[in-house]
DNA sequence: TGCGCTCCTTCCAGTCACTGGAAGGGTTGC
DNA sequence: GCAACCCTTCCAGTGACTGGAAGGAGCGCA
């Protein structure tokens, strides 16, 4: 199968299979006119990496997942560990942004909006913050 | 003022000082040495930057933000609705990260996480998802 | 006057994970 | 024989910095 096969089968576009090449994220065959070609167990691996990447793993973490999914010998406790490291940046991640939008918001209802030059929003910016 | 003192006064980091004057949103002057002077107007103007940032509107929206702050005849219902698209894309943002996190709640909490090798992460990213 | 210390300058490269586009060659079907 | 579409590589750009190298400027002290 070549890429554009893949692509369509596993969800990732062929620009992105071809950077995950490059980072030696798949190594697929070529053909003589050099053309990739892919197996099955690519699309498999592909497919795996969409996924992961969905939940917001980053290149790194699918590295050591594929990693760990290919090592028979793995414990599920490193694979849990990764997730749950994972899953507190997230929540950071989330509570950062909360806090950005609790003050955005704050900022916001202090603001007529209308035609008139007066702006809480600017004055909050310009002057210093609650 | 120099940008080492700038940078202690409104809190912005002297390569990021640079940088905003390479992107055009400060133009410090310049002492016959080269080295760049700075008037109270630009610590004002850094630091609303600062604060802007920090409620993670993009430069993009900083160059608007500081545009429609030195316009005296500007409405407030154009710093409104800038406010409110930015608004809109944290929760967005917010959103997405918690479905992330719901999902990878979801995961981690079918894996054992101990010495084994079976994995229900490994599993979930491997099979189809739910 | 020399020395060390800190501050300043510019420029280049790297981050992260792609994405867009150009230029060119291969394959397929009519 | 040619159009339409697939594939290739390579380069550049994204956002907002950040790190580091190489070198100049200023200042206090012996």
């Amino acid at each position: 199968m070549n890429i554009g096969e893949i692509s369509k089968r596993s969800g990732v576009p062929a620009k992105t299979i071809r950077y995950y090449e490059d980072i030696g994220l798949i190594k697929p065959e070529r053909t003589p006119n050099g053309y990739r070609v892919f197996a099955e167990a690519d699309l498999h691996r592909l497919s795996f990496l969409g996924r992961a990447r969905k939940l917001g793993f980053s290149i790194e973490d699918c590295r050591n997942l594929i990693r760990l999914y290919e090592d028979e010998t793995r414990a599920s406790a490193e694979v849990r560990e990764l997730a749950m490291n994972h899953l507190s940046r997230i929540e950071e991640k989330i509570a950062q942004l909360q806090n950005m939008r609790s003050s955005l918001v704050d900022v916001i209802s202090d603001c007529a909006g209308d035609h008139r030059p007066d702006c809480a929003i600017l004055e909050r910016l310009a002057g210093p913050m609650t």
